[in-house]
DNA sequence: TTAATTTGTTAGTCATAACTAACTTTTTTA
DNA sequence: TAAAAAAGTTAGTTATGACTAACAAATTAA
């Protein structure tokens, strides 16, 4: 009840910076998400977020001292949970029957995301035969908020010799993208660690009986599960 | 090339109004179409009419006097048939594939056409087998912007014992596509004007073996074709 | 054809959300 | 631990797009 009512009520800026917020406090694991690294993030400059972060501490979404740490509140995350499972319901549905390409979906999802109709988002779930992952294989918050964060393993901290499969890949950077379907690789895709070398930490990777060899950056932005 | 510059430049608010004018300048057949009118019908003051007026002229969109009447100019036109399209592919879609019903449409379709994606609507087209008409049956002008006005007859301008079929509604309002749906009219339904009555131009109906009352108002708002 | 009404315009205000520049607090490091 | 660097904050400005109030032009009616 009133989730919705906030949810309906929010600018597309606020959900934004609600979105970016829960993002960074994921991804960075230390637990300490600042003002200046959040503006970063978002590519607005500190005195911007300064000023967002007030007003969604009024709202209380967002929880913080004075010159301390970035913190969501349950009514926060619950919002920005509910932007990302309609960022990846819409990627999902790009890809899989719009002809989107991996690499294309996010900046129109990005957009898609602020659309508010609760039904629109959980018919085009239900439609789409409830998917569990999107095209970058991350997985989907269901309609009651559930979302399971899966513990990320880089590609970058196998050791030679190790075996894993490809389950996602970052989908912040459209050229990163394009550069992992070009070489051939995909969701699932088999990948063997056949060298990891000292001298600039490249890594020579084997897979669809290709060799390939990657940066340690391009390493860094690919997850795997060991098999 | 510069039509899709210009699309994508374009607020939110200046597609609105864009739209709107090109709405009011079809429906009216006096061909005049005043700032005051344009404000009643986007629902905001004179005053931010005439203040967007402005700047979609410096922006040559619009083509106006002062106190005179307002017009678009050919790319004003061009930006607005597209956005018309867009809507009614969005909501095409979401009553075809979503389960959406006829008055639930409109107001999503509002926020969705405004999605900057060339690929997404061309897409979305293709994906429904290029639909000719809409839910309300509207004609959905295509990818080239070539937007044919069927010429409208509405209900309440038959005589006595006219036989016709329902071709459109005027989605506008969700009370009365509410109401058709209701009384169990559908686009195709076959109508014979049983009687119009002097004292108050209600319209006594027939069809699908039923008979029902409608107001003049009502009338007005459903569009047909006489068989 | 003057007066009333409608229509259109202008000026000034407000909220949102961005910005720069200046300043303060905290953290780092020399 | 004191200076330097980084991080965070505040004040003031800008653009967009709403608003009201006051006024001007055009149209309609008496």
């Amino acid at each position: 009840m009133t989730n919705k009512l906030n949810l309906k009520n929010l600018t597309k800026s606020e959900e934004d910076y609600l979105k970016a917020l829960f993002q960074l406090l994921i991804e960075d694991d230390s637990g300490k998400v600042g003002n200046n690294q959040l503006a970063d993030y978002l590519k607005v400059s500190p005195a911007s977020t300064n000023n967002m972060i007030k007003k969604l501490k009024a709202k209380k979404y967002v929880v913080s001292e004075k010159y301390g740490k970035l913190e969501l509140t349950e009514e926060g995350k619950s919002i920005a949970v509910r932007l990302i499972r309609k960022h990846r319901l819409w990627e999902t549905f790009l890809c899989n029957y719009l002809n989107f390409s991996w690499d294309e979906v996010h900046e129109v999802a990005e957009q898609l995301e602020h659309i508010k109709s609760q039904k629109l988002v959980n018919e085009l779930d239900r439609f789409m035969d409830f998917p569990s992952k999107d095209p970058h294989g991350e997985v989907i918050p269901n309609a009651d908020g559930e979302y399971f964060v899966l513990p990320k393993i880089t590609l970058s901290s196998l050791e030679e010799g190790a075996v894993c499969q490809l389950v996602s890949v970052n989908d912040a950077s459209v050229t990163f993208l394009k550069y992992v379907s070009e070489i051939g690789l995909a969701l699932s895709s088999e990948i063997k660690v056949l060298e990891v070398r000292e001298f600039d930490s490249s890594i020579r990777i084997q897979f669809n009986q290709v060799e390939e060899t990657v940066t340690r950056k391009f390493a860094d932005n690919v997850f795997v599960k060991v098999i």
